[in-house]
DNA sequence: AGGGCAACTTAGCACAGGCGAC
DNA sequence: GTCGCCTGTGCTAAGTTGCCCT
């Protein structure tokens, strides 16, 4: 009661914030340009010194020095400071930068031949891991304890013990070593969660795996589909015109008319031509990609024009593929893998505003690929003439496999399904964790109360800030790149220009008004009424400041983590967002559903209550293409089914009068049998109702993340089972392959 | 302390395929 | 059997967190 405070009814009518931010919208798109300005500046510098050699950064540094002025009033400002050396950094470390990335491998595929395959056990990464193993050890603590506290069926074992018991011991008893008797398993479903962890930041001993399926290789254009430059026909080169192809398919979108996008296209697009190819394109304007874009078009209608055998023919390649790629061997087990595709090349879209929108994907190769798994087990083989990067055998992470990405620089993986072990022990933790919080929360939110009247302005900061994560479920807001990807930000990266105060607003007091574009650049925007403390330390935040500074300039995600992991073990900003999630669920689900309610006005409730959550946590969607048509179509069925019910209706009657006056037993049981039509058309349309309803509701809220990520199984199989629903209505197959654990372990009356 | 990397979770969107209505 | 819509799935970008190193 105390614990759970306020959201819910500042959250659950949601429906308003929607409607707002329909309102909001012209506004929006207002400050959107003015970002954008704001943003174009920092862009110009940006590829400035992309381009050339860095020229010379003065009329930054001016900038720089400007801002220095306006903050040097009532607070020093450590985060300022590193934000300043951020930026100075950035243009020194361009050089860095580019030779980084040869090393990489990126750019120097030559460099990366020459790279011994021996690498087997000298691999830097490899004694890197092994270094760490020690640190996991502590680490690992955490997840026995949890084991301990919750699941009571697991039996206690030494770790020692454990290494070589892993082995033998699995659940039929049988003697294992791995793939063999992996193999013949038909293993009904495996109950992982009736098993030993691991203890000590190993993930597995042993894992096998065929490696990875890579992507087509490019097919070049039939003759007759022709590019023009400048209205003249023009054959490419099959590096450029692969690269054309992604262009070409992609005309339809709106984003090839952005400007960025056509920039970043048009310089990669340069760096893949011939010299000839490159001297005569030189004007994206005059590139005319029509007939690939028909061609392509054209092929995706056959492809939906093919017979019910061809079809059935990719369906069984597809499935064959899946068969032997989609599975690997852990533990004595075969688990699914997750994405074992590598992504094809194309151009790379951002999502919001994003500064490297149109820029190359690179093929991945071979030589690109690292792989993971046991030393015992028999290796992926690379495709004939090629080499893997590496082969490694690191069992303190997850992978199978790994590569570097060109965009970003960073690391892809290939991992494993949601249903699997080492998925389904983590997600199963996490909720342990949250349930964790729910004991000590009303501890923790009176200690950050206490905090708004620190002294020190790092402590005040800090403890507003976690308010916001724990009453708005906001994200923690790590700090981002700029220029490297879409200006967008969470709770501790919020800047002065994100929230806006109202003394008093529509009969509240103390208003905070928050707009700024989260992750995947999703608008949050909010008005809350906060406490008067709250309040007036916000105002004190943004004494001084100008638009663009931090709102909380002394607090950064790995302060406030810190923060919250001595306020509880395994306490995390993302913590807070499960456990808000999670409550707020049950806490609906006891209020909206009534025992008297059939099935469908049950579901709705839970929809209801799902809903309540994803407006906590912001899960939007674009409204689907199809609404409001399919929403009318609705509409017209609803009629049709009231008409029919009218006449359902009128033949009771008639019926009723009919056998009132014959009074015989034909007449009777036509009465029963109308009275029965008319129930059932009743329940038909109270249940399309319903659906109107559910569907109008959901118009641009998206469900399935808070489901898939926040919402503790248990609570929804609780839910099922006490009310007698089948837990399919709930859960698709999918969903239930991943949380297969809570609907095997939760009773009616779980508590989350 | 804080930059940077690695590993892993969370996110929305596009599109195909299946299913119900006709 | 065909059509159109809805759902589920795949895809991959974009976050968070923890750790190492300097």
């Amino acid at each position: 009661m105390s614990g759970d405070h306020s959201h819910n009814e500042d959250q659950v009518d949601g429906g308003s914030r929607f409607n707002d931010s329909h309102k909001y919208k012209d506004k929006y798109k207002e400050k959107e340009h003015k970002h954008k300005d704001h943003k174009k500046d920092k862009e110009r510098e940006k590829s400035k010194h992309g381009n050339s050699d860095h020229k010379d950064s003065s009329d930054k540094k001016h900038r720089d020095k400007e801002k220095m002025k306006h903050k040097d009033g009532s607070t020093d400002k450590y985060k300022d400071k590193h934000k300043e050396k951020r930026k100075e950094e950035k243009m020194k470390s361009i050089d860095g930068k580019v030779k980084k990335e040869k090393e990489n491998g990126f750019a120097s595929p030559l460099h990366l031949k020459s790279e011994p395959e021996d690498n087997f056990y000298h691999s830097p990464k490899h004694e890197k891991s092994l270094k760490r193993e020690r640190d996991d050890d502590d680490a690992e603590f955490k997840p026995k304890k949890i084991k301990i506290e919750n699941d009571k069926k697991a039996k206690k074992r030494k770790p020692e013990e454990d290494a070589k018991s892993k082995k033998t011991k699995n659940k039929k008893g049988e003697v294992a070593d791995g793939k063999k008797k992996a193999k013949k398993e038909p293993e009904e479903k495996w109950k992982w969660w009736e098993e030993e962890r691991y203890t000590d930041g190993v993930k597995w001993k042993f894992l096998e795996h065929k490696g990875p399926v890579f992507a087509p290789p490019y097919e070049p254009l039939p003759s007759n589909v022709k590019f023009y430059y400048d209205g003249k026909h023009m054959k490419l080169s099959p590096e450029a015109e692969e690269v054309a192809t992604f262009f070409g398919k992609m005309l339809d979108h709106e984003y090839t008319t952005k400007d960025i996008f056509r920039k970043n296209f048009f310089k990669d697009w340069r760096k893949e031509m011939t010299p000839e190819e490159k001297a005569k394109i030189t004007d994206l304007k005059k590139c005319d990609f029509n007939e690939m874009n028909d061609y392509f078009k054209a092929q995706s209608e056959a492809r939906k024009a093919m017979t019910k055998e061809e079809k059935l023919q990719r369906k069984e390649e597809n499935e064959r593929l899946l068969q032997e790629y989609g599975f690997c061997i852990m533990d004595n087990h075969r688990e699914r893998i997750a994405n074992f595709r590598i992504e094809p090349p194309g151009l790379f879209r951002g999502r919001g505003d994003h500064p490297k929108m149109g820029m190359l994907k690179r093929r991945i190769r071979p030589q690109d690929i690292i792989i993971n798994c046991s030393k015992d087990s028999k290796h992926p083989e690379p495709p004939p003439g090629t080499k893997w990067k590496e082969v490694r055998h690191d069992n303190k992470v997850t992978w199978l496999v790994s590569w570097t990405e060109n965009i970003q620089g960073s690391i892809k993986y290939i991992m494993l399904n949601p249903s699997s072990r080492i998925k389904g022990e983590k997600d199963w933790q996490k909720y342990e964790t949250a349930r964790r919080l729910k004991k000590c929360v009303d501890r923790i939110r009176n200690q950050y109360r206490e905090d708004w009247k620190s002294k020190e302005m790092r402590i005040r900061q800090r403890a507003v800030a976690l308010y916001f994560i724990d009453k708005l479920a906001l994200r923690a807001g790590n700090e981002k790149e700029e220029g490297e990807t879409a200006d967008t930000v969470g709770c501790c990266s919020l800047r002065v220009e994100h929230i806006k105060l109202y003394p008093e607003n529509e009969g509240q007091e103390y208003v905070v008004e928050f707009d700024f574009l989260g992750k995947d650049s999703i608008r949050y925007y909010n008005k809350v009424p906060v406490e008067k403390r709250v309040f007036k330390n916000l105002q004190l935040f943004m004494e001084n400041k100008e638009p663009d500074d931090d709102l909380f300039d002394r607090l950064n995600t790995s302060v406030l983590n810190k923060h919250l992991q001595e306020l509880m073990d395994g306490l995390t900003a993302k913590v807070f967002r499960t456990y808000n999630a999670s409550i707020t669920l049950q806490q609906q689900l006891k209020e909206l559903t009534s025992a008297e309610e059939n099935i469908p006005a049950k579901i709705l409730s839970y929809n209801r209550a799902n809903r309540a959550v994803a407006i906590l946590c912001n899960h939007q969607r674009a409204p689907p293409k199809t609404f409001e048509k399919s929403m009318q179509n609705l509409q017209t069925k609803i009629d049709a089914k009231r008409d029919q019910l009218s006449d359902a209706k009128r033949e009771l009657k008639s019926a009723k009068a009919d056998a009132k006056v014959r009074r015989d037993e034909k007449s009777k049981k036509s009465v029963e049998t109308k009275k029965k039509a008319v129930q059932r058309i009743e329940e038909q349309l109270m249940k399309l109702e319903v659906q109107a309803t559910d569907r109008e509701e959901n118009k641009q809220i998206a469900l399935g993340t808070s489901k898939l990520n926040y919402l503790d199984p248990r609570i929804s199989v609780a839910w099922c089972k006490k009310w007698g629903i089948p837990v399919e209505k709930i859960y698709n197959k999918t969903q239930r392959e991943k949380f297969a654990w809570a609907i095997d372990m939760a009773d009616d009356d779980f508590e989350f």
